[in-house]
DNA sequence: TATTGTTATACTCTATAACTATA
DNA sequence: TATAGTTATAGAGTATAACAATA
């Protein structure tokens, strides 16, 4: 149990424990200004972000891929925001199991309505206290490791398979 | 609408997209590990970890305290904890308004237990792709950052007040 | 009166499994 | 047989408001 060649170094837990908090108290902020401004959660806010800043339609797949861990749950998300007229979604012309999935009008329009605020809550959490050097290169940073996560799992909704063995007890 | 002075730059944008991006991929998998090895939600392992790094006993304000943003919320996650033998409450002789809440013996063993673990996962996700420079500078704006956002709002649970008109539809 | 914490309750969200339909 | 998406359902988590007790 003790003595594992992979333990962290010190710095390296409270570096983690630094970018979890403030990424928590980052979200929270966010996520009060979403619902207050746009009655948004996140994790529709992400969505419709990204149909909005889309040229073509979606596929349900492609639309979830990072944001949603579950088919269901895009499922009823994506039925939220077409109840609200803020998407659209219709069959594939290509592959007729697809759904394809875009933002209206309305949904554009809504984005371009919160942005400005959402930007303004990230500005005063994050970017005040940091200089121009500190946000260029945690900006590379952060990339890099985005990209490190996206290419590491089964990022994509749909681990159709997994033992997910019920918490084997030791 | 348009033309803010507010408004962030393009890179500025892309860094805050990569930041929380990465921090909601590394939240994913973290709960994943939790989930699997400890039974716990990462609510539950912040508070547990919190009181078992911790000498004295805290009370529930302190606890909560930029982990969980409602009182009852934290009420429901400690009886849970408690129900499991992994913390203890009880009354406080200073402020008998107070509880008192402390790990158990049991409640630190899990956490040393889990840690190990948790550690390899950040390793994994965060730190296999950056330098040591990369990390040491990493840690040190997000030590600022969360210190600067710490400072920011009314952060403790419990804004008894608050407006908060029902989606003022427009 | 203000603060600490709990309880009751309603609601949102997520995930698993079963199901349909197409490739 | 595998993949895309939906549905039903159950469970976890959160927040609001009302409440009791102490400062």
């Amino acid at each position: 149990m003790t003595g594992d060649p992979e333990a962290l170094e010190p710095h390296e837990l409270a570096t983690l424990f630094a970018l979890t908090e403030a990424a928590n108290l980052l979200q929270h902020q966010v996520e009060q200004h979403l619902r207050a401004e746009g009655d948004l959660s996140y994790v529709q806010f992400q969505l419709l972000a990204r149909l909005a800043s889309t040229d073509g339609p979606l596929t349900m797949t492609q639309l979830a891929d990072g944001v949603v861990y579950s088919r269901s749950g895009l499922t009823y998300q994506a039925g939220l925001l077409e109840q609200r007229g803020l998407i659209t979604r219709g069959p594939s012309p290509d592959d007729e199991r697809a759904t394809l999935v875009a933002a209206t009008d309305e949904g554009r329009a809504l984005v371009e309505a919160i942005l400005p605020g959402h930007v303004q809550v990230a500005r005063r959490m994050l970017f005040d206290p940091l200089s121009a050097d500190d946000v260029r290169r945690l900006g590379d940073v952060m990339g890099r490791v985005r990209d490190h996560m996206r290419a590491q799992p089964p990022r994509s909704a749909a681990p159709r398979r997994r033992a997910a063995r019920p918490a084997p007890e030791r």
